[in-house]
RNA sequence: GCGUCUGUAGCUCAGGGGAUAGAGCAACGGACUUCUAAUCCGUAGGUCGUAGGUUCGAUUCCUACCAGACGCGCCA
C-alpha cells in the first residue's frame, strides 16, 4: 500500500499537460466552495458525448454546501470561471459545468509533445528506479507449452514493459515449475513404459506422452502416486539415478519452451524456478519453528491459519518433502533480499488465489512487513470450445501449433492482399503472433476465455491485426510524403471532427499507461489502441493527407506521425511489434 | 458445507454512483481508376441475472437469491 500512496503523490506531478490540473485550478481560484484543489480534481470527468463538452465538473457534492439545487450551483459557476488561453467556453448544462478546450491550444500541445518525446511519450519516471520483480509464465517441466500458458507468459511480459516505461527497473523471472512430484511420475512412468530411445526420438511428445499413461493407469492402480511420490523424494534426496533423470528431463523441456520465448520474443531475467530453492527449504523451517509457527497434524507440518478464516497453509509433507507454498515462501525470502523489490507481482491463474493469500499471511506472520508488497495477479481459465484444458487426458492446443497457424493464415491473406511486398515470411510472423498476442491481451485479466480457433484466426475488427494494419497505413504514408518529425506546423489546419477528435485520444495515453499499471492490466491498453486506430481509421477516410495545400497537408502529417507513434508504442508495450508495411 | 470469481445486444466483450448503456463478430444495405478495402459508412439488435436496500441519483455500491466457473492438508 506504501508504493501505491507513492504512485498517487507521483501522478499529480506528472509532467504531461494536463486539462484536469488547469479546470481544477480555475474551478478552485474562482469558486469559494469548500474544496480543495485535489477533491475538485477528482471529481471531473470526461462527458459522455463529445457534444456536451470535453470535460465536466458535477454540481451534486456542492448542492450540500450551498444549499441549493446543483442545477443553480452549475448556473451559478458558469460566469465565475476566470478566462484562460486553454479553455474556449464553459457551460452549464443541467447539474453540469461543462469546459471545452481550445482546439489550437490542444493541437499545439499534445502534438508538439509527441513530436518531442517520440516512442517515449506516455513515458514517466513514477518509479524512481525502484526494483519490481514479475513472476510470470512458469511453465511446468515436462509439460508442453500450451495455450493455457499464454495468459501469463504474455500478461506478465506487458506489465514488465509498462512498469519499466514508468520508470521502474524490472527483473522478470520464469519461476519454472522444475521440481515437484510430476517428476516423481514421469519417472515412474518413464521406468515402465519408456525408454531412452523413445525418449530421445519422441522429445516432449514423448514426455507428455508418458505423464498421461501414467494418469490411466493411476486411475486403475493407485499405488502409483505413492511409487510417484517415492520418485520424488529421491529427487530431494540427491539419488543419482533420479537426478540424472530429472535434469535430462528439464533439458527437454526448457528446448522446447526456449522456441516459443524465441518466437514471442519474450526475455527472462532469471530462470531459477522452483529447483533453485531446494536448498534454501531447511532455513525456512528453521525459521517458521523458531517463530513457533509450525504445528504438526496428521504428520505433515502446517501453519494454522484459523484466525484469518483461512484453511492451514502446508509446509512440509508427512514423508519430509516440501510443497509449493514452502518454496514460494523460500523464493519471497531470497527475492526480497536479492531484488530490495518495492513490489513482487506473481501472474498466475485465479485458482491459486487461495494459496498465495495462505503465504502471504504467512510471510506476514514472519514478522516481515513487506509481505504487503506482495501482489497476486490473477487471470481467468482458458477453455476449449466447450472443454476443459488438460494436460493429463493430452486435450491440450499447444502454442506453438497455434502460432504456426496464425503466421500460416497471415501469410495466405498477404499473398492475397500485398503480392508484392517483401520479406513476407518476417511480416506474416510479427503479424500472425501478434494476432495471437492481442487475443490474450484484449479482455480483462479476470474472465475466463474460450479458445476458439474461428475467432484466433480471425483478423477481421478489434484484433491485433487490425492495429497493425493501421500502423501501417500511417507509416505508408509518413513514407510517402518523406516526413521527418519537424516542430513547425500549423495547428489552426487541424480543427475539424475527426482531427481534434483523434487529438484528444492521443492526449489520454500517458493516463491510461498509469492506469494500465495501476490496475495491473494490459487490456487498459489494448482497448485504447483499438479506439485510437477506429478514430485514425475515420479520419483515414474522411481526410486526405496528402494533397495540394502545404500547410494542411504539414498538419495532417504531422497528426499521422503522432497515431502512428502511440500505435508503436502501444503495442509495444504489450509485447507485439508494428511492422511499417503489410 | 464454506469461500473466491463471473453474469451487459444472437456471440465475444468495453464501461463502472451521475447526463440518451457502447464496440467488434455474425446478419442485412452501401463505399475500392483516389494516401494499403486486414478499411470505412449505414440498418437492425438491450427489463445491464432476479429481488430488496443505501443514495438527490444504482447497470455500477451493499445484502439475499439464481446460474456458471473455480478453490478448500500432504499436486502445482
Amino acid at each position: 500500500m506504501k508504493l501505491l500512496k507513492k504512485i498517487e503523490g507521483d501522478i499529480m506531478e506528472q509532467k504531461y499537460f494536463d486539462y484536469k490540473e488547469i479546470i481544477a485550478e480555475l474551478i478552485y481560484s474562482g469558486v469559494e466552495c469548500q474544496l480543495d484543489k485535489d477533491e475538485i480534481y477528482k471529481l471531473l470527468e470526461y462527458p459522455p458525448d463529445e457534444n456536451l463538452g470535453d470535460l465536466a465538473f458535477p454540481c451534486f457534492k456542492l448542492s450540500k454546501v450551498f444549499k441549493k439545487a446543483p442545477i443553480a450551483i452549475a448556473k451559478d459557476m458558469e460566469g465565475k470561471i476566470p478566462s484562460s488561453s486553454y479553455i474556449k467556453r464553459v457551460v452549464a448544462t443541467g447539474p453540469y459545468l461543462n469546459f471545452w478546450f481550445a482546439p489550437e491550444q490542444l493541437v499545439e500541445n499534445v502534438l508538439q509533445q509527441v513530436l518531442s518525446s517520440g516512442e517515449r511519450f506516455g513515458a514517466q519516471n513514477i518509479g524512481d528506479g525502484r526494483n519490481i520483480v514479475i513472476d510470470f509464465s512458469a511453465p511446468n517441466i515436462a509439460k508442453p507449452f500450451h495455450v493455457g500458458h499464454l495468459s501469463s507468459t504474455v500478461i506478465g511480459n506487458s506489465l514488465y514493459k509498462i512498469f519499466e516505461f514508468l520508470g521502474f527497473n524490472c527483473v522478470g523471472i520464469n519461476h519454472l515449475g522444475d521440481w515437484g512430484t510430476q517428476f516423481g511420475k514421469l519417472i515412474t512412468a518413464y521406468k515402465k513404459w519408456g525408454s531412452r530411445e523413445t525418449v530421445e526420438k519422441g522429445l516432449i511428445q514423448e514426455l507428455m506422452r508418458l505423464y498421461v499413461k501414467f494418469h490411466e493407469e493411476a486411475e486403475k492402480d493407485p499405488g502409483l502416486e505413492d511409487e510417484a511420490r517415492e520418485w520424488f523424494n529421491k529427487i530431494e534426496n540427491g539419488n543419482q539415478e533420479a537426478l540424472e533423470l530429472w535434469k535430462w528431463f528439464k533439458e527437454i523441456s526448457l528446448e522446447e519452451f526456449q522456441r516459443v520465448y524465441e518466437v514471442l520474443e519474450i526475455n527472462f531475467d532469471s530462470l531459477a524456478g522452483e529447483s533453485f530453492y531446494n536448498d534454501k527449504i531447511e532455513a525456512v523451517v528453521q525459521e517458521l519453528k523458531a517463530k513457533n509457527l509450525l504445528q504438526e497434524s496428521e504428520g505433515a507440518l502446517i501453519v494454522n491459519l484459523d484466525q484469518y478464516e483461512m484453511p492451514p497453509c502446508l509446509i512440509l509433507k508427512k514423508d519430509g518433502s516440501s510443497l509449493y507454498a514452502t518454496r514460494d515462501i523460500a523464493a519471497a525470502l531470497y527475492r526480497k533480499k536479492t531484488y530490495n523489490f518495492a513490489q513482487c507481482l506473481y501472474v498466475t491463474g485465479i485458482a491459486q488465489s487461495l494459496h498465495f493469500q495462505q503465504w502471504f499471511k504467512v510471510i506476514e506472520l514472519m514478522g516481515y512487513e513487506w509481505s504487503k508488497e506482495l501482489v497476486h495477479i490473477p487471470f481467468g481459465w482458458v477453455n476449449l470450445e466447450g472443454e476443459k484444458l488438460s494436460t493429463r487426458k493430452g486435450k491440450v492446443v499447444l502454442l506453438e501449433d497455434l502460432l504456426r497457424e496464425t503466421v500460416k493464415r497471415t501469410l495466405e491473406i498477404i499473398k492475397e492482399k500485398n503480392p508484392g511486398l517483401e520479406e513476407k515470411e518476417e511480416i506474416a510472423k510479427e503479424v500472425g503472433v501478434g494476432a495471437v498476442v492481442f487475443g490474450a491481451l484484449s479482455v480483462n485479466r479476470i474472465k475466463d476465455v474460450t479458445f476458439s480457433w474461428s475467432e484466433a484466426l480471425n483478423f477481421d475488427g478489434e484484433t491485433g491485426p487490425y492495429i497493425q494494419y493501421t500502423h501501417a497505413r500511417a507509416c505508408s504514408i509518413l513514407r510517402k510524403a518523406g516526413f521527418k518529425p519537424d516542430s513547425s506546423f500549423d495547428p489552426h489546419q487541424l480543427c475539424n471532427k475527426e482531427a481534434i477528435r483523434l487529438v484528444k485520444t492521443i492526449y489520454l495515453f500517458p493516463e491510461k499507461v498509469v492506469t494500465a499499471m495501476k490496475e495491473y492490466e494490459p487490456s487498459i491498453i489494448s482497448r485504447y489502441l483499438i479506439v485510437l486506430a477506429q478514430e485514425f481509421n475515420a479520419f483515414y477516410h474522411e481526410c486526405q493527407v496528402l494533397v495540394n495545400d502545404e500547410a494542411l497537408q504539414k498538419a495532417r502529417l504531422v497528426l499521422v506521425y503522432a497515431v502512428k507513434t502511440i500505435l508503436a508504442t502501444g503495442l509495444r508495450l504489450l509485447g507485439i511489434k508494428a511492422p511499417e508495411r503489410m
